[in-house]
DNA sequence: TTCGATACCGAACATTATGTTCGAGAAAAG
DNA sequence: CTTTTCTCGAACATAATGTTCGGTATCGAA
């Protein structure tokens, strides 16, 4: 099933795949140009258009490779602390911290957009299987509620990202477990 | 105070963002190159880097003019409807509706980033004034909470632009306001 | 080890968009 | 009417993209 692959294929895009990342942690995605790439990876013109038709495509092509892992996060092991929660909360901050700069870079507040897109994306429909499960009788239109709590906690990781981690992930989780479950009325009456 | 500015640059600045704004309705705004605007506008292209560095220039010169809306909701007399909220649901959605197509374009899902972070940072701002005024007591970070009704809001008016408007004004305001105060689990135990 | 296939190189080229320059002409302000 | 200044258009420099092609190096399989 699995074909041999290029020996000369395989090197080719891990060097182009390892320049951008470390591209993309020095400096916006969108002032890297190609030719940055090429220099960094030591490869030909040529050659990478004969692999990809531009810099998304590599991008994107490499979101499925090992050294990508936010978009993995939530198939990591590791998720199972979050079980039964609606928001996945304490394995995405935990996970985010131990990339930090890749994160901040690809989902900080200068960070990718296509990137974040996808993610937003993937969020909502991991959002929308746990609501079924662990909720399924709240009664509001599901897409609203996935895409308010994917919106919620997007922006609450990229103004973390942004700030240098301000809480610990065993806090951020608390806290957002707390809004979304109880709710701002109940919160405010509780005071101390 | 106001000084008389030569009507030559006011017809020339008008023509510029007109242009822009029929160009932003109808294709992707990195899409649209000068060229586009210079030829909609019909204005030679040594004036326009005369008045602005670049497109984005333009596009910002232009959100503080009378016919770019989207920032100005805020402050519109209508906002007095959502008194007493913390967020303010009804007067957005109630002004998205007004100006579908313009809202559609703009903060849509294929919506220009540099509107949508500035909305964003707008919506974080207008949050934290309403949290401090009607909510005073609650216990967590002002910021996270800020951050967090920002992103959930910005997140569902883009879903709501995305699917021609599911629903209305008045059903969204409702529903959101539920989500915020209640929690989801009164949500799901407040059950018919 | 040999040999055929194919991936890489690099240099040149076409294309497209950006941003600048400058002098002539048109329009505004007083 | 005169002075000021805004606009025009055309040419130019720059920078990035994406393509082409023949020579060279590397791979995989016999």
């Amino acid at each position: 099933m699995t074909q041999k692959v290029d020996r000369r294929i395989q090197r080719t895009r891990q060097l182009l795949h390892k320049a951008l990342i470390e591209l993309i942690m020095e400096k916006p995605y969108d002032q890297i140009t190609v030719q940055d790439i090429l220099d960094r990876a030591n490869i030909g013109r040529a050659t990478f258009y004969a692999h990809f038709p531009d810099k998304d495509a590599l991008l994107l092509g490499g979101m499925d490779e090992d050294h990508f892992d936010i978009r993995l996060y939530l198939d990591e092991a590791e998720i199972a602390v979050d079980e039964g929660k609606l928001l996945p909360c304490y394995s995405l901050f935990r996970h985010a911290q131990q990339f930090y700069p890749l994160y901040k870079a690809m989902l900080g507040g200068n960070g990718i957009e296509m990137v974040k897109k996808a993610f937003h994306k993937h969020l909502v429909h991991a959002i929308e299987q746990r609501i079924k499960r662990y909720a399924p009788t709240v009664s509001l239109p599901l897409p609203l509620v996935s895409h308010y709590l994917a919106g919620a906690l997007m922006s609450l990781i990229i103004w973390w990202l942004d700030h240098e981690m301000p809480h610990s992930p065993e806090e951020m989780d608390t806290m957002v477990q707390q809004i979304v479950m109880l709710g701002l009325e109940r919160l405010s009456h509780e005071q101390s």
